[in-house]
DNA sequence: CTGAAAGCGCTAACAA
DNA sequence: TTGTTAGCGCTTTCAG
């Protein structure tokens, strides 16, 4: 691989004005930027990022840490946030972390090791991995979920609020005992949404904590079919975690809505071709990312600023699955 | 942040002892090595992977480029990806493109300038992302989709026996005028699907070619549900346009798979909670992840090693959309 | 077994 | 406007 200094000497120039040149600086001669560029293009010469990254002790990418890859609720995310990183400079690489904290604690080690400009993180509830953030000078903004004991910028949606709309659209339709499943202890998606349906109900809270897997889902819910306090509704705490539930209730037999009512949170891709269709808890994931990102690029600009948290509003979509 | 300087002063010995430590040194005296490990853990320190990686003119990232992150052939393919990386050291950064070469280019292009162990990508058709690749010494393996003229590692199913087994399913189930929605030209999945597709018919193929996005297969379902030579089965070249074609006959009242049969290919989640569920041509994606990975780590530790080309099988998963 | 010193490739003061 | 020079933080010879 060709360097500087080879394109240098092609060009019988300096480093530094080769430098300049690719830096765009308007302080060269025309002629000179001509050389310099034949030279790089007959070289196939190409910066390395590295050592231009360790020189300016600054990177342009952006670590986005998310907790699961296959859940479209990420993925919509993503895309606001690469919009905005896009035009605002920054590449972003993305980090999966499937629920796994120890993955998580790594790929937070590797942002900071390899010196990121900035972190996106929707935690999957690691207090190592948020305390190494916290402790770092780098830019962090929490989605999704807030950072445990963080004081970031944070985007999130009214999950209290929403988790209420669904339980109150539930009884609405006339259920009588509504369960919930949710996610675990300590995630605040989990403990929110199970706030706002416990919040919404007048009697006895039914609730089942899982992972927010769909396998959680389905478990949950064949948990709840054999329980002796059967439901005949039910709140679900996220989309994944739905279809599990929906597909439990198909293997057996259990008419929806008839037999039991079901509503999920966060959109689900197709949630109007299943059969029964889903009744669900949207929220605006794309905007959310975008926000988030904005977030982030005035965090860089301005890193002693006050933290700030957006609430996002989630929506009812009512479909067949919960209509009576 | 502190340097491997501030360490190695406060456990007083030089900086080559701390580096031998943090990397794992066994020459080094045990008093040290405690030293050391004190010294880094009372200072926070964190090594600058971006020096290091400038020294060791090498790094441990591999940028997984997709054209759709959107897409659960991709997620599903990246878990097997990443799986292989972490047991191998490697750590694994995903590049979305959304199937725009121009994106592409750019993750390309950062992908050679960080100096990237290896590349992993499902090229959405830039034959300068292509080019690039090819001419630098970067390992590269390509999945889903041959790399415009590339010879290089490259892992993909038997696209052309899956459409063909498709069509001839549809055709074993009595339909005559069998239509293909396939993806842009010069995209070797749509090419060879379209191949097998019109390989298995006696008669007239009946093709529209759109992008390989949810939108695009609604639209061409349209056109084919407005055309004087209407279908009665359509075979849809992914999983995406497959869900469009779908919300299109449905909005449309078209009777599936009565009026019209339906067969997809690669796999979609819930495929068998939509109703009508859906006959899909299902691809080993985790496996193909893992089988590119593996190729990767024996080519970064091979560089002159003959590419290889590994096909993997497709398999038919017949359902209601295809059965009257 | 440990330390001194060089240098990875680049950028940015500073000087000319 | 251009070149010289120093040094980002680390690893790795090479001496000792």
């Amino acid at each position: 691989m060709p360097t500087i200094y080879d394109v240098a000497r092609e060009a019988g120039v300096s480093a530094a004005t080769v430098s300049r040149v690719l830096n765009g600086a308007r302080t060269v001669d025309p002629a000179m930027v001509a050389r310099v560029l034949t030279a790089v293009r007959e070289l196939g010469y190409r910066p390395n990022a590295v050592a231009r990254n360790l020189r300016r002790s600054r990177t342009t990418l952006w670590a986005v840490i998310i907790s699961d890859i296959g859940n479209p609720f990420f993925t919509a995310t993503v895309r606001g946030i690469e919009d905005v990183a896009q035009q605002a400079g920054y590449s972003v690489v993305l980090c999966n972390t499937d629920e796994d904290p120890a993955k998580e604690e790594t790929y937070v080690a590797a942002a900071l090791s390899e010196q990121m400009a900035g972190v996106i993180i929707a935690s999957s509830g690691s207090v190592k991995a948020a305390k190494s953030l916290l402790e770092s000078p780098i830019p962090v903004v929490a989605i999704d979920r807030e950072l445990p004991r963080g004081a970031v910028d944070t985007v999130v949606v009214d999950n209290e609020a929403g988790a209420r709309t669904a339980t109150e659209h539930l009884l609405g339709a006339g259920y009588q005992r509504i369960a919930c499943i949710t996610g675990p202890e300590g995630v605040s998606t989990a403990d929110l949404r199970l706030r706002g349906y416990a919040g919404a109900l007048s009697g006895q809270p039914l609730v089942v904590r899982t992972d927010f897997r769909e396998q959680g889902g389905y478990d949950a819910m064949a948990s709840l079919l054999s329980s002796p306090e059967r439901p005949d509704a039910v709140f679900v705490a996220n989309n994944l975690m739905t279809v599990g539930a929906l597909r439990c209730l198909a293997e057996h037999g259990v008419d929806v809505p008839g037999e039991m009512g079901l509503v999920g949170f966060d959109e689900i891709p197709w949630a109007d071709l299943v059969r029964p269709s889903l009744t669900t808890v949207t929220q605006p994931t794309y905007e959310l990312g975008r926000m988030a990102a904005r977030l982030l690029v005035d965090r860089i600009a301005t890193p002693s600023a006050k933290p700030a948290t957006v609430v996002l509003p989630a929506e009812l979509h009512p479909r067949q699955s919960s209509t009576r």
